[in-house]
DNA sequence: ATTAATTTGACTAACATTGTCAAATGAAAT
DNA sequence: ATTTCATTTGACAATGTTAGTCAAATTAAT
């Protein structure tokens, strides 16, 4: 999973690579061609769930996929913000902060 | 600005500080009474225009009030995903690219 | 006990997201 | 060049989420 990469083009690669059809792919996930379309060109943001679906379909590790999709969410909270690279560092230690406190 | 606070309880302790009532706060920010009560309690999030237009009143350095504000966005993002702290390391890593790309 | 401040909850309005559908475009094959 | 199938585009509808008002209930301070 290279970081440099967009959700909606590992989805695509994935899919062409197993000669899937966007129609085939977007009837398992029970949803018109078109919105397949635009979440593999970034255009429309995927679902949670259709995220695991997909990686079913395209025999992807589950949460490797998550992962980068929820890296993609976290990103576009921040795109246009300037401090977003340091809202980002304080994040991950309240993070830490909290998990600590779980365990 | 301790990590460890929430955003509204730094903006009641600051309000309190300078001695402003609710009522006071929420007039100049154009909003009832009722919702800064819930956002300095964590039960509403404030709007990026308020955290700035509250920066001011109180007197706190606006960036680091946005700063907090916008780490609190991103745990929202995550806060129920146990890949959340990978996940957010994936983000940064994703933002360093992208910012390096723009330079 | 009154008065002022804050909190709560029910409700509405505004906005964003997710979806459908039909038409337009693109690509491959004769 | 026409047909055929896949994909893309854009207008629109349905749904869900967020931000807000208001009035009543609660709390705190005289």
């Amino acid at each position: 999973m290279k970081i440099n990469k967009s959700t909606g083009e590992i989805l695509r690669e994935n899919r062409e690579k197993k000669g899937l059809l966007l129609r085939q792919v977007a009837a398992k996930l029970d949803i018109d061609t078109a919105i397949l379309s635009k979440i593999e060109r970034s255009e429309r943001k995927a679902t949670k769930e259709q995220i695991l679906k997909l990686a079913q379909i395209l025999d992807l590790k589950e949460e490797d996929l998550l992962v980068q999709y929820l890296s993609e969410k976290i990103l576009y909270e921040i795109k246009d913000e300037k401090l977003g690279q340091r809202a980002l560092k304080v994040a991950e230690q309240r993070m830490k902060f909290i998990n600590q406190r779980k365990a």
